[in-house]
DNA sequence: TTGAAAGCGCTAACAT
DNA sequence: ATGTTAGCGCTTTCAA
């Protein structure tokens, strides 16, 4: 392009990098006419095989097509994009090589910084990016002692919210309470399950396995058939439960459905989901839910992302929310 | 890195784009071990560099928080995953200044092909990008006659879908019916609007402007409170309506808390929505809404951009299919 | 105040 | 069967 301005490649990329103080008014008009008239831009591309930083943020999300990661996107995204920083999405449906394929492409199109909301257990998959220097921040996804000393995770802790969850039911009477999910392969699902276990146990509820119908899918595209499955199974226990806390808020509607589907009146029945979305407070009943403080989480990413290396940066656990909504509002006697 | 291996960077080169047949299985065997050892990854950046180009794809949507956008994010991520091809999301809040940064950055990291799922009127801003050779496919958003004719479209037939939701209405006897909208800013919500004033000058219903509520806002990110005021609105007339025709299924959802809210038995109340996501079925009464084809557009567009360039490539116009479900149930004598 | 030259990592044409 | 060279578009000395 420059050439096409009549000026040498340094004088353009003088005025591009602002290093133009001791420019000729004249010139500067040259190139500025120049670029506006051939639209310009500089290649980023070049940039970077120079050593400039891509500024683009990764974000790899399990499924898109649950709204509870469409939120967390859109937060994050803004608070990011309030720092002039812009974010590429990916998502991953939780398969280990899709994730590695996104990290290996985000890594080779120069990203530097990737938020992996995906909560597997082993991060191995992404040991070559991790070496090459690509920064990860795990979100949902708590300290597990096997990490690597790069990894940032920054997460609620979920063992406290599925307790929360539970201890509310039991405040209300209930006794028999089963726990829906899909598989719990996840290292955010297993503290869930923890939760729940611990309120059982300190109330002195036994755990019954009957009551947590275990199935080798996540569930994450579409909960409806995990949760119809759960769900009809207990229901036909001779000792069925009174409520049920669902690992997510698409598995609480999903469970919900298939309560009305098999005949039974949702009023007789109390449900808590986790997550929180939009959707929740908007049906009858509304769905009482754990609520993570998103937007502190993506504040938080927006500071860690923007320190300098080498600083000390552990990982961040914040606290959910206890959300009472219509769906557990029955009290047993 | 070939440095590294004792070979020119050319042999390195050749092995990498499978012109090996000639090479010696020892030359072979060494640098495989360095790559392995080193786990070199050929630079991306370099190799556009040189021309080559980027296989992701971008898609670009006006919200991710509506489940809807999510759900056809994850579509076209499966479409164009089984051709083995990547998809960066990106979240514009239907913000054009949003949307061309966005459309400028994957440019400027060498993508080729933007799926841009805005219904903007103009596409002024995009020119540049487009001049340069990126090739937009523009989703959601019907052919207008000042469009450019690189500009491919892949919509629905927008204005048919919201005659069907009205005319089923009508069908079950309402004969004040409101539309509930946001902003009506784009294409396919004017299209949508038309739809319904369509159906109503068919069937002798005059337009009621008191039955659509304005607003200046596109309701995007929450609909919540647009919703909220719109239903109050029509609720305090002194012919109120006997339902409504949402703009989309977020409205929908929003504008049925709303009549809850307000006092009023939902059951007495008729609600189509558009778009059909997940939910609108999980919930009760389930949402008679109106479905986009989205399978079929997905792979219209891998096709689409698969295709050589210089083929003649009309935009493409899909039909949309009304879901019959609990929301429309009651009849109007 | 501006320009010339080198080099980032890769590929393709050409040489050996 | 492998190496040499030039150049993609930019930035960064250094020189003029």
């Amino acid at each position: 392009m420059a050439r096409a301005a009549g000026v040498s490649p340094s004088t353009v990329s003088n005025l591009l990098n602002a290093r133009d103080h001791l420019m000729q008014p004249e010139t500067r008009r040259r190139v500025l006419e120049a670029m506006e008239s051939l639209s310009y831009r500089p290649s980023r591309v070049a940039q970077q095989l120079r050593g400039a930083p891509n500024p683009t943020l990764g974000l790899i999300v399990p499924s898109v097509t649950n709204p509870f990661w469409g939120s967390w996107a859109a937060q994050l995204e803004g608070a990011f994009h309030a720092h002039g920083r812009q974010i590429y999405l990916c998502n991953s449906e939780r398969d280990p090589e899709r994730e590695r394929a996104y990290v290996e492409q985000l890594w080779a199109d120069g990203i530097e910084h990737i938020v992996l909301s995906t909560s597997l257990p082993s991060l191995d998959h992404l040991r070559p990016a991790m070496d090459a220097g690509v920064q990860i921040i795990a979100f949902d996804r708590e300290h597990q002692e096997t990490d690597p000393p790069e990894l940032l995770n920054v997460s609620i802790d979920n063992e406290a919210g599925a307790w929360m969850a539970t201890q509310h039911l039991i405040e209300r009477g209930h006794r028999r309470i089963a726990f829906v999910s899909g598989a719990m392969s996840t290292i955010s699902r297993q503290r869930r399950f923890a939760g729940y276990c611990r309120a059982l146990s300190e109330n002195d509820i036994p755990l019954d396995d009957a009551l947590v119908p275990r199935s080798s899918d996540l569930g994450d595209a579409d909960s409806g058939p995990l949760a119809r499955t759960a769900v009809n199974t207990v229901l036909a226990l001779d000792d069925p439960p009174t409520a049920l806390v669902a690992v997510n808020d698409m598995f609480a509607l999903s469970a919900s459905a298939a309560i009305r589907d098999a005949g039974r009146d949702i009023a007789e029945f109390a449900v808590v989901g986790f997550d929180d979305i939009a959707v929740g407070s908007l049906i009858s009943p509304a769905l009482t839910t754990v609520q993570q403080p998103l937007r502190d989480m993506a504040e938080a990413i927006v500071r860690l992302t923007a320190d300098e290396a080498g600083e000390p940066r552990p990982s961040l656990v914040f606290p959910p929310t206890l959300v009472v909504r219509g769906s557990t509002e029955r009290r047993i006697p």
